[in-house]
RNA sequence: GGGCGGUUAGCUCAGUUGGUCAGAGCGCCUCGCUUACACCGAGGAAGUCAGAGGUUCGAGUCCUCUACCGCCCACCA
């Protein structure tokens, strides 16, 4: 402590220098890696690690990543302060195609496009923009105060993750489940590649559904011959430019309208071929007409339908979604004009029987809203259904737990329905999939950085690397132990392995979460993670999500720059019930902004307090019992149970519940009664020990609630616990101090102390009430004779009298007489254990008989209430005998409380 | 079409195993610049816990149904 620390407190908290400042001290011991220089963790203790979700590159920190890093870090900082080696693994993620799309206008901006640039200078482009973004991203993360292994920040596209998504699909390639097919894939046009199911969203539209008549060949006749005129089937489809694509036409096999058509051949309109009608019960005999026209290149129901019946696939369209040559007279048309000129065609032809409007469902891109084409590809598939067999075990065998709850049902829908995993993308930024091919086609998989040297089979050195990438999710899904180390048994892989918490939005459970657990499961035998901590989502105060378009998004460093980022992440944390939503909006955040500098104010009270007597350099330590009084042992009572509590709330993921604790703790407790009763008692009237015992107290019971608040936030609580004294095993630094044990405490309050302030505390709101009522000037003192039930209330009020004097206003003294109210006028206030009789005219008496009135009506109201329930023969007897004596103590209070206030009235 | 979540003071929301659970913050009203803090202090008003049944001695808290709101999943073309 000998650093010096020149400018005193301000009176405003100014958060913005003191969070800087304090985040470099922090930098500069080192504290933030388990075996950092500063590290104190003991090592025998077990690690508690946390991978960071890594944001994209491409975006700047929005307030949910500040959410998340907030809650992440709140974690990390609990569990260093226990001791635990303690690692935070921070990371980015490349987001290949969300960083296509963001690179491709930056490129417009300069003038030129991807396909100008050609893929190799596009790629060092790319990591170009990379560099400079990727440090943006990560600065803003430290900006909240994230203490975060830095020395050990991972990129999903760096050499380790490059060398562990090889290896992976190897593994996945031998085992049997990553395959190379032709099969449907969701190709979104605008993008130009593939994506993967989760990345396709079912928007609801309003379309059209069309009636076409496909005519019949005559019966026995063979393709090619001349259709009927009048023997036709009508067919229901919603998009008509795939009909030139379909291949069949079915039909409910139980369908009596149909059934004697099954076999038959159908002549297809515009390019002439002939296809079967067959029988699939797949088919909705209640849905248009009953008859459905089969398109296996270019829908998923169509394809499996085509696989049953041995049908033919066949593609009409180009990547760019426009009609290939497959497509007849209509090649070159965009898939929308080629739907018009076919209807137009068919309606000319007289074979549009119908057109109705009709809801549906279309499937968009999730990153450029094209409408998605089901397309006919050749590319990597994983077979995920192994895998996920093994994630849902180790959810079954609670080896990963969900927190909330409720998320293991959507994570075992999802899985239990799961299909194939289409894992290549046609683009460049992003992992080479490891597939090389010679001229015979034959495939080698190599997880050799520099690829295999010739084809497994035929032993050729001419090989062509496929030109894919990976789906980014799939380096995603490997960031858990890739990051660690994987497939190298590293000493970090060692250690660190499984982590305890993964947190993250529950809107990519599917997307990542899921992923991890098959993939960590499949290939390191072990659950990634303990738990998986799902946050919900940050929306605006009006309950919309937060969106640039919408322009309603709130950007969090703008937020830091103006009350702080303790407050900001006091404000996400308290706000946050676990799973659930939460509306962010102006009150909120000053709120947070206010405890911040309530604390801030209270801490330069007590700094400010010392007294003269205790030495500058002293340790922090609780005074002997007997020179502490009453309101000393009430705040170290009421400091136990809130950090007993928080840390509770803490333990059980209830991070908001233990900001709520600490903040009525630190805000109504400490200083809305025990710091004005503190002052009392510092008073130059004092004995200097009483005095310096009083300001030892104080000083403790903020070291509690410092430590408590520190990972919630962290710069303020370590600034003012530098200027502090501490204890002397404590180090230097708040963030690697102990955390407060409850079992500390549990000696240091008397309860019975304790609960004897409680009541005077109880008593002295009665009197300011009973003042407020009647009218009286807050400045004006009033006589007040005080009676107490027992004799240590007694004991406890004669300590701490000249506090319940300042408190109420009052100039107390202590009475015997029976009904000395009766004597003088005076305001009377009853309270359980207490009653106090103040001084004062006439015409306030008269308004105090209204007060004691609805006062003594309440009390009878509870009365009958509780007398009632006693009377419940039923619950004298089957209510747990605790329960029982729980409601007569409480009728026995009432009734006493009752009479008491009746006979002040008179009656 | 299935599944999940929500409906508690004017507003935003806590209330994990049924028995001081009817709460907090903001807002509102009345006082007060009392030497930590007006980003403050003291006091106050305000809810038949969406509706209807049921289980129980006892239900915001468990069960059923209903009504709205939100989200997720889904191959009726």
């Amino acid at each position: 402590m000998s650093e010096t620390r020149p400018e005193p407190m301000a009176k405003a908290y100014q958060p913005a220098q003191v969070e800087r400042a304090v985040y470099q001290r922090w930098l500069d011991a080192d504290v933030f890696a388990p075996d950092g220089a500063g590290s104190r963790a003991r090592p025998t203790a077990e690690p508690f690690v946390i991978i960071m979700p890594p944001p994209n590159v491409t975006g700047a920190l929005h307030l949910g990543h500040a959410a998340r890093s907030a809650t992440e870090d709140l974690m990390i900082r609990r569990a260093r302060m226990q001791q635990r080696p303690a690692l935070w693994l921070p990371g980015v993620d490349h987001a290949s195609i969300a960083a296509q799309w963001v690179l491709r206008r930056v490129l417009a901006d300069e003038g030129t496009t991807p396909e100008e640039l050609g893929r190799e200078q596009y790629l060092e482009r790319m990591w170009r923009f990379m560099e400079e973004t990727r440090p943006v991203i990560m600065g803003q993360q430290r900006r909240l105060g994230i203490s975060a292994d830095w020395g050990r920040e991972r990129f999903t596209m760096d050499d380790g993750s490059a060398r562990a998504v090889r290896v992976a699909f190897k593994r996945l390639y031998e085992d049997g489940l990553a395959y190379r097919g032709q099969k449907l894939v969701n190709w979104c046009p605008g993008c130009g590649t593939s994506v993967s199911d989760l990345e396709v969203i079912g928007t609801p539209e309003e379309g059209k559904l069309w009636s076409v008549a496909y005519h019949l060949l005559p019966e026995g006749a063979a393709a090619g011959a001349e259709p009927s005129r009048d023997e036709i089937i009508v067919v229901a489809t919603t998009r008509p430019e795939t009909i030139l694509g379909d291949t069949a036409v079915a039909v409910h096999p139980d369908d009596e309208r149909y059934r004697h058509l099954v076999g038959r051949l159908v002549r297809i309109p515009f390019i002439d071929r002939d296809v079967p009608i067959v029988a699939d019960d797949f088919v909705e005999r209640g849905f248009g007409t009953g008859a459905v026209k089969v398109t296996p290149a270019h829908d998923h129901t169509d394809f499996e339908t085509g696989e049953r019946h041995g049908l033919p696939r066949i593609d009409v369209m180009t990547d760019e979604a426009t009609m290939n040559a497959a497509a007849g007279p209509y090649e070159g048309l965009t898939r929308e004009a080629c739907r018009t000129a076919i209807l137009r065609d068919l309606e000319a032809m007289g074979d549009l029987v119908e057109a109705k409007d009709h809801e549906m469902v279309i499937g968009r891109c999730q990153r450029s809203d094209d409408i998605v084409e089901p397309r006919l590809k050749t590319q990597w598939f994983i077979d995920v259904k192994p895998m996920a067999e093994r994630a849902m075990r180790a959810v079954r065998e609670r080896r990963t737990l969900f927190v909330p709850e409720r998320f293991e049902k959507v994570f075992f829908d999802w899985l239990e329905n799961i299909y194939d995993w289409n894992i290549s993308r046609q683009l460049w930024w992003g992992h080479r999939i490891p597939a090389w091919y010679c001229p015979d086609g034959h495939v080698t998989v190599s997880d050799v950085e520099t690829g295999p040297g010739r084809c497994v089979e035929c032993r050729t050195f001419e090989l062509a690397q496929d030109e894919d990438t990976f789906d980014t999710w799939f380096s995603s899904g490997l960031w858990p132990f890739s990051t660690l180390g994987w497939p190298d048994a590293t000493h970090d892989l060692r250690t660190y392995y499984p982590t305890q918490v993964m947190e993250t939005g529950h809107d990519i459970i599917f997307f990542w979460v899921a992923r991890m657990m098959m993939l960590g499961e499949w290939l390191t035998d072990q659950e990634p993670f303990r738990v998986v901590y799902l946050s919900g989502l940050i929306r605006d105060p009006y309950g919309k999500k937060m969106s640039k378009t919408k322009g309603n998004v709130i950007d969090p460093l703008g937020i830091v720059d103006e009350i702080g980022a303790d407050a900001l992440r006091f404000a996400l944390i308290n706000g946050a019930a676990p799973g659930a939503d939460q509306r962010l909006g102006p009150s909120r955040l000053d709120g947070a902004r206010n405890f911040a500098n309530k604390l801030w104010n209270a801490a330069r009270f007590v700094l400010g307090a010392k007294p003269a007597e205790l030495p500058a350099e002293m340790a922090l330590i609780l005074p002997e019992a007997d020179r502490m009084g009453p309101a000393e042992h009430w705040i170290l009572s009421r400091c136990h149970a809130a950090l007993r509590d928080a840390d509770a709330a803490y333990g059980g993921f209830q991070f908001a519940e233990a900001t709520r604790i600490l903040h009525t703790a630190i805000w109504s407790e400490y200083c809305d009664w025990y710091l004005e009763m503190a002052k009392v008692r510092l008073g130059a009237d004092v004995a200097p020990e009483a005095r310096a015992a009083t300001w030892q107290v104080l000083a403790w019971v903020l070291d509690r609630y410092l430590r408590m608040l520190h990972p919630v936030m962290p710069h303020i609580t370590e600034e003012i616990w530098g200027r502090l004294p501490h204890r002397p095993d404590d180090g230097d630094l708040l963030i690697t101090a102990a955390w407060p044990a409850s079992e500390a405490l549990q000696s240091a309050a008397d309860e019975s102390q304790a609960a004897a302030v409680a009541d005077i505390i109880e008593l002295v709101s009665q009197m300011r009430n009973a003042r407020a009522d009647a009218g009286i000037e807050p400045a004006t003192w009033l006589d007040a004779e005080l009676r107490f039930e027992q004799a240590d209330r007694t004991k406890a009020f004669d300590a701490i009298a000249d506090v319940v004097a300042k408190l109420a206003r009052v100039r107390p003294t202590v009475g015997h007489a029976e009904h000395a109210s009766e004597r003088t006028a005076a305001l009377v206030v009853v309270s359980p254990g207490a009653e106090a009789c103040l001084s004062v005219g006439a015409q306030d008496r008269e308004r105090d008989r209204v007060r004691l009135e609805k006062e003594l009506a309440e009390t009878e109201q509870l009365l009958t209430a509780t007398s009632a329930k006693l009377a419940n023969a039923a619950f004298v007897s089957k209510a747990p005998a605790a329960v029982v004596d729980g409601v007569r103590t409480r009728q026995a209070e009432l009734q006493d409380l009752a009479t008491r206030i009746r006979g002040h009235l008179g009656r």
